[in-house]
DNA sequence: ACCGACGGGACCGCCCGTTGTT
DNA sequence: AACAACGGGCGGTCCCGTCGGT
């Protein structure tokens, strides 16, 4: 690995932290300067624009993020395990954040949902991938009769979704981890009395 | 109302929808001069700054939305009936948003987390009076007998906040209300078979 | 006439001066404020971009070289004086120039030919306006019987303006005189010889 | 000849194409590294600064452009047959021009007369060189009795390359050869009808 | 001989807010 | 009450040139 190798991983990760927090638009190319402690010429060395930063921070977060998930969600066995797992990444999440200033995926979709197109297709992918994930946690269930036949796959990703970010943004915006907490044992109780085959 | 007193409102009307379009640090005052028609002078003759005018089109914001809350779940006599008109609350803001680009609140909620503390202090004023209205209604609903004994306010109202705002923020990045419409079949039936008193 | 509008006119007089000694390019957006004594926020009230200023100010630079050009030759009233006081006009741009760095024209179609082609056309139309004039005049002289029907009105335009600028290059290159003057006598010879009717 | 020999003139020679055509100051170092195939490292090896490599580039252009006067020039016998054969190479250069962009020494009269001493000079050099050819002919031509005495050779020599060059101007900014055919024929007739000598 | 990382500085454009003027 | 001129400063981008490495 070359030394401009090294720097362009690290200016991504410093990065990452810094769009995280003041968002694509509120961070300043002289904010990235500071957090990496190079100069303008050696940023512009290894990316030709703050977009192709952006974009290459957006890719970095989302991808520390999925090696959570799956770091957890694939040590466990069964489907209510692994609904269960997620529940406890977001619960990681909160308690030992990756970033600074909340879920990259919410945040990212918030700001570029209107400003930035390119952004904007990014977190839908990623997202979307989110939510793949649950539905086919939810089928296999289904087919391997852990869960319920009925229960649907594609209501459970968007609302195992929609749940848990809304919860980073109320845990984040109080300060306070009970938000996520209730959010998680709603969606444990909805996995177990909704989802879960009846024996 | 003098000629002063209505221009500072068609000011704050029209800068709101800016500044929830393009989020207040994206905003620019030459933006909110095209979209009110008026000049520098105009606009700095009502408010002190941009913060300032960023602070009263936000207190509009929630104004707006907590008229659409009051008019839907005002309307209702009983508990259950409440809940399920603050569902129908948000599915009419996917279908006719009062604001182009999303919730006001969770946009203000991520863009003033870390960036800007005075705006952030009213997201949670803003919010924490919206779970409290769920948790009053449960309140009611559980004293009245409507509701069951356990049901628990608080996690209610994080629950039903949490996963509203997040479909929210899914309907409008994929441009689909279906990631509402699931939201909200999930919360009616959380409402039914987990508040609702069993006859 | 508005306290703006003179300071706009002063912008462009100032600009003009700049912009013909540096070139388009190398003239910054600093040297016109050193030498407007404004502000970037005052300048760019008046233009939106430097592109902006720099074709009002080509404009400006065309209009007071044909005013010279009106003024002389307008006086005359044959054509023969006509061509000659063209003549006079050079010279007197060499002797007095309006602008400082050469000829706009020249300067302008040498710079802009490859890399601005907004300020190429004008060049176009602003050359083609003075070979125009000689072509007109020629013309009017072969109809009035003052210079010979065989005097070819296109090949003089061309003639005169390609010998002029070419004059005038060298002129400011060694900074003498003596090449425009030996022009001038050239196409003097060249009327006198080639152009007037034969008594 | 070295390998570094050979990759320096090989910068030289692309350098003076991206010059010509971008100007000295709108030419900038990653031009001319896509230009060359080279990075920074490599050119300055061989030339210590932009300006050394402008300096360089200009006298190949020269040398280029001179070896074309050389080679028609030379070739004629006669004083008035070598006038005739100079004109023939301002023709070649407008037909197949040795660098995009026009006329070398014509754009770098024009850029380097206020902005840039050492380059002009040696522009001044150049084109006196240009000037001094032609009087050399004439006057060689007057002593052999091919001119008539009275031709004036300093004259001459200015008159061949304010109107060439000026002709330049034209039928690179109109894009269009016959400016240049009609100044080669006004010179052609000069020769003829003013230098020639009588019989 | 050549590459590539990097510093430091200048570029144009836009920003917010003030001030004088209608 | 509203306009319009303007100051001062920061935004991202690109520049030239140096220097360690290959």
């Amino acid at each position: 690995v070359s030394k401009g190798e090294r720097t362009r991983e690290r200016i991504i990760e410093q990065a990452t932290a810094v769009f995280n927090a003041k968002g694509y638009a509120g961070a300043s190319m002289s904010d990235i300067m500071a957090a990496t402690g190079l100069n303008k010429g050696g940023i512009y060395n290894h990316f030709e624009s703050k977009d192709a930063l952006a974009l290459a921070s957006f890719d970095y977060a989302v991808e520390v993020l999925m090696s959570r998930v799956d770091s957890l969600v694939d040590a466990e066995a069964t489907a209510p395990g692994k609904l269960l797992a997620l529940l406890r990444v977001f619960a990681w999440n909160i308690k030992e954040p990756p970033f600074e200033g909340g879920c990259p995926l919410l945040n990212t979709a918030i700001e570029a949902d209107d400003a930035h197109p390119e952004l904007r297709d990014r977190v839908r992918v990623a997202l979307a991938g989110l939510q793949k994930r649950v539905r086919a946690i939810v089928r296999d269930g289904v087919a391997s009769g852990e869960l319920r036949p009925a229960a649907d796959a594609d209501a459970a990703a968007t609302v195992f979704v929609a749940t848990l970010e809304g919860a980073v943004m109320l845990s984040n915006l109080y300060k306070d981890r009970k938000h996520m907490a209730r959010a998680i044992d709603h969606l444990r109780e909805f996995v177990e009395t909704s989802l879960r085959a009846i024996e």
